[in-house]
DNA sequence: TCATATATACTCAATGTTAGTCTAACTGGA
DNA sequence: TCCAGTTAGACTAACATTGAGTATATATGA
């Protein structure tokens, strides 16, 4: 800091900078009826498995172009519903940037898409994204790794210095929400940079950042990704599971027509918990979001259910109704 | 799009692209009586005033702490609250890479402090906000602009082609909510942008892009930014106002000790508009984010007001609870 | 035909919200 | 000293929403 502050603060002095190389990912989604999807690329054996993505060239007009550009040329998907997530850029994180001494900023997407389209390009498949992280499926049951994930967490609180003792049970209990706390669904990118920071997933030790637990400790279900793209994964679930419930976004994963229980099935499944059946019809009915085609299915085995199909109109009449997950509403701690 | 699939799909080939310029830049918001404040700089008369901010350097470890550190050599605060907004990267949209025909990758943050220190630079100064969004404050009445604007948009409306014109007026009722709908104070980027596409902003002809409005007609109280930091700002108007209502930021903008009416007329200068008092209270209250100091106050002019202060212990018990304006809430629109 | 599975409708208590009114405690000026 | 003005803070009734449960309808398949 060594220049003085007039010369530095015009724009003609960003032309000078080391190189930067931008780095477009996308998170995209879909859901089946084995639960939420997402996109991921291995395009040999050597390499990581990866989400789509690609550099930002000069000739993208736009980010979002150039993102679409880049997942329609691996992926052969034509995008629709796509926002931007965040731009990571920690050094460390990225192993081009440690190789080169570079940065590379990381710019995450997330696109939402009804799977149905054959897809072009034979290095990419849709994978359950609870394959990536297997500790956030709560519909049935808790999931089977949490018991593991518990000890290694307690194993760390234990070990803290006394000072940092408490604040690591905290995090624990806001995060995990274990013991008595409830579970929320939306804390998917804090709960994996606490297992990141503890070193708990393979990246951790990947990336030579000092963790508390040794590499052989970190084993996990949960596949790792090519460079920082699980955190961007995470930020996508959070970013999913929170907007379901102010946007009326779910529909983009639903086909052109659908009943109630498949609906309240992908929404559970993008949450990762369950519903209470008669509330969620009760909500999404009142919003306005669905009407009837007039048309009914017999294929869901019991009584043939009404085929539903979204409102379009809702977008410009009350773009902010979204589905309501029942579970994260606030609990009032009167405190007279 | 020429060369092969594989070859461009790894990391190595991140180096080789033109380089790109990225800037940090920082909406500093701080809460006085007056209402909002932002901090703008103006390095010299002839430079365009401008949010702080600066080029990413190779020496800075993380994105924030770049941010952190330009902010701190700029205008000498240490800033506490930060958090990334958007990142910025239409090629005409900045005058720099207009210029030089190359890219600027343009990262928001957006940063919250109490105003109370002294500021350490000759050329920042605290504005409010609404200085460069006057259509945004419906404080006391419709503002003085909206008339004026609602005629613009009018007028674009009009001269569409016809199978345009539904489309805008349903952009402008969801946006200006006028005639029938009601005010929506979130919705600051998407009014800005409108306000831009149509012309009536002074920075769209300085970009050069194609405008309904002639450039006399973008005269407007509005005073415009350096680049494209209107938008910035308008997208960190846009993120505080939503985040106040489900996380408790607001009181990182309060001094350590306040009023119960302090606090309201801080929420209702951030989001424009007014909120009932009784309700307003019972809601603080009952979601335990203040405590009594025991303390009053008699500077207030009538009856000696408690003073509060924020119980931070909420942060780790329910790090979701905001202040929750009203008149956002979802109105039902049954459709049995 | 009956067990079973799913779809859909209805109920009810608890809780939260909206929009008010009413009272309390101070200041400053007639 | 007393009253008008001002702000603080308590209370309430009407209404809407939510959480959780139960009951009924219409299929399939043994």
């Amino acid at each position: 800091m060594s220049r003085s502050e007039s010369s530095r603060a015009q724009p003609s002095q960003l032309v000078g900078q080391d190189a930067v190389a931008v780095e477009l990912s996308a998170v995209i989604v879909s859901a089946s009826p084995d639960g939420p999807m997402v996109l991921v690329r291995q395009p040999d054996a050597q390499s990581p498995a990866a989400l789509p993505f690609g550099p930002l060239e000069p000739f993208h007009r736009t980010i979002e172009e150039g993102l679409r550009a880049w997942v329609e040329e691996l992926t052969g998907y034509d995008l629709g519903y796509v926002e931007q997530l965040y731009t990571f850029g920690d050094a460390n994180r990225h192993a081009s940037a440690r190789a080169r001494a570079g940065r590379v900023l990381s710019i995450g997407y997330l696109a939402l898409i009804h799977e149905a389209r054959p897809r072009r390009s034979q290095n990419s498949n849709w994978h359950s994204w609870y394959r990536f992280f297997p500790w956030e499926d709560w519909r049935n049951a808790e999931p089977a790794i949490m018991p593991s994930i518990r000890e290694s967490i307690d194993g760390w609180i234990a070990e803290a210095p006394r000072d940092e003792r408490k604040s690591r049970e905290e995090r624990m209990r806001l995060t995990f929400g274990l013991p008595d706390e409830r579970w929320n669904e939306e804390l998917v990118l804090e709960r994996y940079e606490l297992l990141y920071e503890i070193g708990l997933v393979p990246e951790a030790h990947r990336d030579g950042a000092s963790c508390w637990a040794p590499r052989e400790a970190a084993i996990m279900a949960a596949d790792s990704l090519h460079a920082d793209h699980r955190r961007i994964l995470a930020t996508g679930i959070s970013r999913l599971r929170g907007k379901i419930k102010y946007r009326p976004v779910v529909f983009e994963l639903m086909p052109p027509r659908f009943t109630f229980l498949q609906l309240q099935r992908t929404v559970e499944a993008l949450a990762g918990v369950e519903l209470h059946k008669p509330n969620f019809r009760r909500l999404v009915e009142h919003q306005g979001l669905v009407e009837e085609t007039g048309a009914v299915t017999s294929k869901t085995g019991g009584r043939p259910a009404r085929l539903l199909r979204f409102r379009r109109e809702i977008l410009v009449e009350r773009p902010a109704s979204g589905i309501g997950l029942p579970p994260l509403r606030q609990r009032s701690t009167s405190r007279r």
